[in-house]
RNA sequence: GCGGACGUGGUGGAACCGGUAGACACACAGGACUUAAAAUCCUGAGACGGUAACGUCGUGAGGGUUCGAGUCCCUCCGUCCGCACCA
């Protein structure tokens, strides 16, 4: 009698109720197992999942239901990273307050989530935006600011004169604002800072420690933090040249080897004496101008040509006071680097050659290549920055590029000018402090208060939180905290005078710094619970996208310092770092469909029919053919979406998981098709017939297990325990495809032996059965728990461990050995596992294929590789 | 320009520490069941030659180390990613 067909969606929303109804993923610290933190990066509240959360998250659930059936306490909480400029964007367009819009969002969302069978805990469930969590950010802020870590300075930002808003690096595009299209400006403003810098050290030397991160990520913080050795020299200035109040110019430099090789020194735009100069020479401020203007577009920075304007300031070399250089402003030189100063050694640099050779200065070569004659040395136009033996450099001469280094800084840090050593050493750091100041409404505020009498004051603690004005309004560009016509205006704390509100906001990824850390006591009075957090930090495995390798992580790592710094936090391990592992998983991708016309069109618009090269698409709408275009990131503008909520729908969120968990690795990108989910589809459907056969065939497990079994019982005993030891190691290590391959070799052998009629099979039968489901309950839990019901089992999978491998079936007593000649694979043997070399040499030199591959030579030498191969030379 | 990753059948991909390349899946082809379709089941399949046994070739290209290389080393080609006047 066969059953009807697994009805996934029914089944899942009933075992989804089970689970919350028990409260089986709320996790608490006080245990006495081992703890498990896994976290996925929180979504921001868009309006719908997608395909990509579809993945993280299943990705994340594997892991958090493994470690659970292992035995480990886990924490798996969700959240929302709820503030940001979509919201205010949805204000402007739709007139919908962006709060309203965000919960609504998240609603919507949550349901979703939930419809997927996520092991979750929606107890500790936070939104960035309430006002419960920005208070206590607030209070972080705070108290950075008490310890020096957060301060304001003026610097320039991107302004956009329409949006009124200050623009990110990235949305300036060509110059222009991503929203407005108009020409953004560069712009002095006082901002609020962290300090990050303060942490440059300690965060790269820890990158060291991160050993369960991907090498990329960490090579590509340690590149943006960029650390380089070199030294500050300071050149003194000509008197009669130099503008009043300049004696000298303080460089940077990475490179005090190639002194001697110096022909020129070069300032930033907007360096003090840069202006200085420019104060009585029209030309010079013109030409300053210029280059600010150039600033803004990456572009523009490439393709413009090393340009230089002497501001006719002379300085004496370090170490001859008669040789003289001039200082030129230069367009290449940054203000915010180093000093904003540098020293031109165009032998030993591609840039400065370049200018060198624009503005006739000399090129002296400094540094000998190794195997290079000096008198016969030519740099042939290119500048040579490699290690070799000083030349031309007075008492260096002769030394190495490194040997010099130290000669040079030892006497620099020696020589005195104006009672100061004229150089010293200094490592640099391409890091720059974290500007955190955002004109936007839809962030938290920044609690501090401007005062004309006491200057800036902080908000007492006792009021905060500094909650956003419902009122505001959303009909004109710029910011709505500026202009609400009584929410800034309030008295200061300290002498009751009026005064000012801060109106910026702080930057989202303040937010999501310390998210991770909020989710172990997420109701807790003060930020941080210490307790809590010490018992649950590190996150044992945190899951999220590339996209987040800079900025998100190494803003979180410099939090976790700076919380520690606060005293709001201690790690009970000697670490510093909020993430013991980081996994970064693929996009999900599908291919992508215009209409002829040239309109993206979607996948479910488009009927595809055909293989190959006959692959061709019609627009359902129209009939007409549509082009097949690249196959790349889903996304709302290409319209390759497929809707997480239809698929769920359709074939249940255990369909939707498999596929996403099959074939692709999880840090490589998927191709979403259809036939992959209806193949996932299908393998359920198996999974149901295979556990409806085993029960038709034999309805009862028998209760004693069998004292021997014959060669088939064994053969399926042997694959089911291999098969869960090996899905339990792919899915320790995250490598879900391969579990998966191993479920569905193990599937296969059960249903060849079901038909197998033996003693022992009945009971082997419904152990393969029970270890089946228990295999597959991480990624398909729903159908899992199904299974595992009709079985006859009266525990909820979702609470059952995960069972221990039995050692004696994970080896076989013979082996299937692979016998080469000459390297060259010739047959295969079947041997005794414990073999030894001389039993397995003379059985291979037995076989025919082996003699016949010989033809006739006497083997010189035989290589024997116990249970693994044998190679005969001859 | 600098730094990094990757390159395996028609496709996605497996292959522990250098030891039987192509597991598993998708797609495909043939067959069974069916009035038919769907579903399901069975069979086949890297390429070339051969009825077959089997042989030769084969992991981007070329070279090297080794008894043995997808895996290690060198050179090159291609794709992708990150950073980029960083002194």
């Amino acid at each position: 009698m066969p059953t009807e067909r697994y009805n996934a969606p029914d089944r899942e929303r009933h075992w989804q109720h089970v689970w919350e109804k028990d409260q089986i993923f709320q996790a608490s610290e006080d245990q006495e197992q081992p703890k498990c933190y896994v976290l996925e990066m929180f979504p921001y509240p868009s309006g719908r999942i997608h395909m990509g959360h579809v993945r993280n998250y299943a990705m994340g659930d594997v892991f958090a239901r493994y470690k659970r059936a292992k035995g480990f306490n886990v924490l798996h909480p969700m959240g929302w990273d709820a503030f940001g400029m979509p919201a205010e964007n949805a204000a402007m367009e739709r007139k919908v307050h962006p709060g309203k819009w965000t919960y609504a969002n998240i609603d919507t969302m949550r349901s979703q989530l939930k419809s997927m069978g996520l092991s979750l805990d929606w107890s500790r469930e936070i939104a960035t935006c309430s006002p419960t969590y920005y208070r206590h950010q607030q209070k972080l802020f705070l108290d950075l600011l008490k310890k020096g870590l957060a301060y304001r300075k003026s610097s320039k930002v991107n302004w956009d004169p329409v949006d009124q808003t200050v623009l990110a690096n990235e949305q300036v595009i060509d110059g222009r604002g991503w929203r407005s299209g108009a020409l953004v400006e560069q712009r002095e403003l006082t901002q609020w800072f962290f300090k990050i810098t303060d942490y440059a050290e300690e965060l790269l030397d820890d990158l060291g420690t991160l050993v369960n991160w991907p090498e990329k990520v960490r090579l590509m913080q340690a590149n943006w933090i960029g650390r380089s050795e070199g030294m500050l020299i300071r050149w003194a200035l000509e008197k009669e040249t130099a503008p009043k109040g300049f004696t000298e110019l303080e460089v940077y430099t990475t490179r005090p080897d190639t002194l001697f090789g110096a022909s020129f020194l070069a300032v930033a735009a907007d360096h003090p004496l840069a202006k200085a100069a420019a104060e009585k020479n029209p030309d010079l401020a013109a030409f300053c101008e210029e280059c600010r203007r150039l600033g803004t577009s990456v572009a523009d920075i490439e393709a413009a040509e090393k340009r230089g304007f002497d501001t006719g300031v002379r300085a004496a070399h370090p170490f001859d006071k008669n040789w003289q250089l001039p200082v030129y402003v230069a367009n290449f030189i940054l203000m915010d680097y180093g000093t904003g100063a540098i020293f031109g050694c165009p032998s030993g640099d591609q840039r400065d050659m370049d200018f060198a050779r624009r503005y006739d200065l000399p090129i002296v070569p400094v540094i000998l290549p190794p195997g290079e004659a000096a008198e016969t040395f030519d740099l042939k136009g290119k500048a040579y920055v490699e290690d070799g033996t000083m030349i031309n450099s007075r008492f260096l001469d002769g030394l190495t590029t490194k040997a010099a280094f130290e000669e040079i800084a030892s006497r620099l840090e020696k020589q005195k000018l104006a009672d100061r050593p004229q150089g010293t050493r200094k490592v640099n750091f391409r890091l720059r402090d974290w500007g955190i100041s955002r004109q936007r409404y839809w962030g938290c505020p920044i609690p501090i208060i401007h005062c004309e009498k006491c200057g800036v004051v902080a908000v007492p603690e006792k009021d905060l939180p500094v909650t956003l004005p419902e009122d505001a309004t959303f009909d004109k560009p710029g910011n709505p905290l500026e202009r609400h016509p009584t929410w800034k205006h309030v008295t200061c704390p300290t002498c009751g005078e009026a005064a000012t509100r801060e109106t910026d906001t702080m930057d989202t990824f303040v937010d999501s710094s310390w998210y991770y850390v909020r989710f172990t006591a997420p109701e807790a009075e003060t930020p941080v619970d210490m307790n809590a957090a010490s018992y649950w930090l590190p996150v044992d495995q945190y899951i999220g996208g590339i996209e987040h390798a800079i900025l998100h992580l190494l803003y979180s790592r410099f939090f976790a310092r700076a919380l520690c710094d606060t005293n709001h936090l201690t790690f009970a391990t000697n670490t510093r770092e909020p993430f013991a592992a980081l996994f970064t998983q693929g996009m999900v991708t599908h291919e992508t469909y215009n209409s002829q016309d040239g309109f993206w069109l979607l996948p479910n618009d488009v009927r595809v029919e055909g293989e190959g090269a006959g692959r061709r698409a019609i627009e359902i709408a129209t009939g007409r053919p549509a082009i097949i275009g690249a196959t790349e990131k889903m996304s709302k503008s290409k319209k390759n979406l497929v809707d997480p909520d239809d698929i769920i729908a359709h074939y249940g969120a255990d369909c939707a998981r498999w596929f996403m968990l099959s074939d692709s690795p999880p840090e490589r990108d998927v191709i979403w098709t259809e036939a992959g989910v209806s193949g996932a589809g299908r393998f359920i459907q198996r999974v149901w017939r295979l556990i409806d056969e085993i029960l038709e065939a034999y309805p009862q497990k028998p209760s004693k297990k069998p004292e021997t079994f014959g060669p088939d019982a064994l053969e399926l005993r042997k694959a089911a325990h291999r098969a869960l030891d090996s899905v339990g190691k792919a899915i320790e290590a995250l490598r879900f495809n391969v579990a998966v391959a191993n479920i569905h070799e193990f599937s296969n052998v059960l249903q060849a032996i079901l038909s197998r009629n033996e003693a022992s099979v009945p009971w082997a039968a419904h152990e393969a059965a029970a270890l089946l489901v228990t295999m597959i309950g991480p990624m398909m839990p729903h159908l899992a728990e199904e299974c595992w019901a009709r079985l006859g089992y009266n525990t909820l999978l979702a609470n059952e461990p995960w069972p221990v491998a039995e050692p004696d079936l994970l080896v076989d007593d013979q082996v299937t050995i692979a016998v080469q000649v000459n390297g060259k694979r010739r047959d295969e043997l079947v041997v005794s596992r414990t073999a030894n070399r001389e039993e397995v040499e003379a059985a291979a030199l037995k076989l025919g294929s082996v003699v016949r591959a010989l033809e006739g030579r006497a083997p010189k030498k035989v290589i024997v590789v116990p249970q693994r191969i044998v190679n005969v030379v001859g």
